[in-house]
DNA sequence: GCCGTTTTCGGCCCGACTGTTTTCAGTCG
């Protein structure tokens, strides 16, 4: 993938153009390299196969992506570099990728530090603030300096973006507390997490309130938090212990709508639906949407923000100016799938294989304490010697068992729950199961996945993943790209390809909603549900606890915008086993 | 450099906070 490449290169000239060039219009030109970039970030095309396909044409008509912007990508895509970008290096020889981390230091700092003290890296820079050369600066101060340093400091030992399920357990806990404080009329956690972000960069929090300068000093003062980084009347910035920043923005009731809106994102969105306000002759900010007198039209809840612009509201999960502005300016509706929409969970594991609890147990809690009406037990098969996998000879048996169990469930409890008769099945390198089609056959429902030789080419493992999907015993593609979340990449899989043949063989793709993984990703559930793939949001739980995962699964379907009934287990299970190959 | 329901030229999101510039530039979200 040349994308991410790509994007690098354009945040580069950007950075470079604010500092190398003194007219003040440049500035549009860098945001236009900027914007390029994050919309090739977000795409989930190739631009290498997209130019091979079907040529500039087709690069000239991504959004944000003009006639100067895709003849630059055409270069990159047959010699492997920008001339542009090269001669703004040799301009300015800094090491841009160190700089641009720095949370407070900008391009025009590091202009006037490279043209005074030819600065170039962080030693360099670290160097300078040591010894005092840079408080005697004009524009800059001792506070300056030591600010410098600190910065440096925090980016040597920068932990980049959090995963959702991490940090969840410590927003819910100090939303609650917020909620619970007097004088807080409103309390909302918004920003990435509110958008079911897959990894969160910070915590932004949004409080209405009549106390703001109250609720600003209790805030900075709770237990949690390690350093004030900076407060105002109606802003506070902190930082946790355990590193998070959290961002708090404190507004008057009638504007926790308008506030709201801004402060949720995405930034791109934003900035789309400022404009759109602008083309109506309106003017949109945190405080309000106000006409051209000045007056507020719009600014109590967010629905009538969007429906003075004359948009349907937009789910927060779909606000990454991806198309959703377009969209909800029509009159179609999406049925998104909702957060209690499931039914059933088809991958559970039991202490049969790697699980910790009874097949009895994880059934027991489903119904219980999460309302599911059924699941499917998805213990793993032989091959997978780490998981204790089952042969033949014990999956057969765990059959039996589960129909004991569901005749007990029956009898004892008068519910309709079910347990399904399953397995995650392992692929081999062949694209072959470990487990011959007889065995499967018996099951309600089979899901296949791989655990091995991740490291094959991109045409091989494809055809191995094709194989599987071609298998007329397999329902199901379980975490059908293996990536795990800030640690593996994944194999490589032509996810086209993959959705064609699931397309043509009536295989299920899974949203796997353990937070590591989340797999399938966002784009590519976009993707899948475009080309009418059925799929299933499933939990992977090891342990009851883990059905909560459901949640992440779900929010990553929206993002994907999944509708209730392109996700087949939010079926009742009779019209589920009918659904299946 | 991109883009078009006022525009193919002339606009380009917008407000808060910080620091030291007593009026604003830089940075951020």
């Amino acid at each position: 993938m040349k994308n991410l490449e790509i994007v690098k290169i354009f945040r580069e000239i950007s950075y470079l153009l604010q500092m190398v060039e003194d007219d003040p219009n440049t500035i549009y030109k860098a945001r236009a390299y900027e914007k390029a970039a994050d919309v090739i970030e977000n795409l989930s095309i190739g631009l290498e196969e997209t130019y091979l396909k079907n040529g500039i044409e087709a690069l000239n008509k991504i959004p944000s992506i003009g006639s100067a912007i895709s003849l630059k990508i055409e270069e990159f895509v047959n010699s492997g570099k920008i001339d542009y970008h090269d001669e703004l290096k040799k301009k300015m020889p800094i090491r841009i990728s160190e700089f641009s981390n720095m949370r407070g230091i900008g391009p025009k700092t590091i202009k006037v530090l490279y043209e005074k003290l030819k600065i170039t890296s962080i030693d360099e820079l670290e160097k300078a603030a040591v010894e005092g050369r840079i408080a005697v600066l004009k524009g800059f101060s001792g506070v300056k300096e030591k600010n410098i340093l600190k910065v440096i400091q925090l980016s040597k030992q920068q932990t980049g973006r959090y995963l959702l399920g991490d940090v969840y357990p410590i927003i819910k806990k100090i939303e609650s507390r917020l909620t619970n404080e007097g004088g807080v009329i409103h309390c909302a956690v918004v920003g990435s997490f509110r958008r079911m972000k897959e990894t969160i960069g910070d915590i932004d929090i949004l409080i209405s309130t009549e106390e703001a300068e109250k609720i600003v000093n209790f805030f900075v003062n709770m237990p949690e938090v390690e350093e004030i980084k900076g407060s105002g009347r109606a802003k506070a910035f902190v930082e946790l212990r355990n590193g998070i920043r959290v961002d708090l923005l404190v507004v008057p009731e009638k504007s926790f709508g308008s506030a709201s809106q801004y402060f949720t994102g995405s930034k791109a969105h934003n900035i789309s639906l400022r404009n759109m306000a602008i083309s109506k002759g309106l003017h949109l900010n945190e405080w309000g949407l106000f006409n051209k007198k000045k007056k507020k039209i719009a600014g109590a809840s967010e629905k009538e923000v969007y429906e003075k612009l004359d948009l349907q509201y937009i789910p927060p999960e779909l606000r990454e100016d991806c198309g959703e502005i377009d969209f909800f300016s029509k009159k179609d509706t999406l049925p998104l799938i909702e957060y209690s929409d499931l039914r059933g969970d088809l991958q559970t594991h039991s202490n049969s294989t790697d699980g910790t609890m009874s097949i009895k147990d994880m059934a027991i809690h489903a119904r219980k304490k999460f309302g599911l009406d059924y699941i499917a037990i998805t213990d793993h098969t032989k091959s997978l010697r780490l998981a204790k996998g089952l042969d033949e000879n014990q999956l057969l048996n765990q059959i039996n068992k589960i129909g004991e169990l569901n005749d007990n469930i029956k009898s004892e409890s008068n519910t309709k729950f079910r347990i399904l008769t399953s397995t995650e099945v392992n692929i081999l390198r062949d694209g072959t199961l470990d487990m011959p089609n007889n065995i499967l056959d018996k099951l309600d429902i089979v899901g296949a996945a791989i655990h091995s030789n991740f490291s094959l080419s991109k045409d091989i493992q494809t055809e191995r993943l094709v194989k599987a999907a071609k298998n007329p015993s397999v329902d199901i593609l379980f975490h059908p790209t293996g990536r795990l979340l800030n640690k593996r990449e994944g194999y490589l899989v032509d996810i086209e390809r993959m959705i064609d043949i699931a397309y043509d063989t009536k295989t299920v793709l899974e949203i796997n909603s353990n937070y590591n993984r989340l797999d399938l990703r966002d784009e590519h559930i976009r993707m899948a549900v475009q080309n009418g793939i059925k799929l299933a949001i499933n939990s992977d739980a090891h342990h009851p606890v883990h059905y909560a995962y459901l949640l992440f699964g779900i929010g990553q379907a929206r993002r994907g915008w999944t509708k209730k009934i392109d996700v087949i287990n939010t079926l009742k299970v009779d019209s589920l086993l009918k659904e299946l190959k």
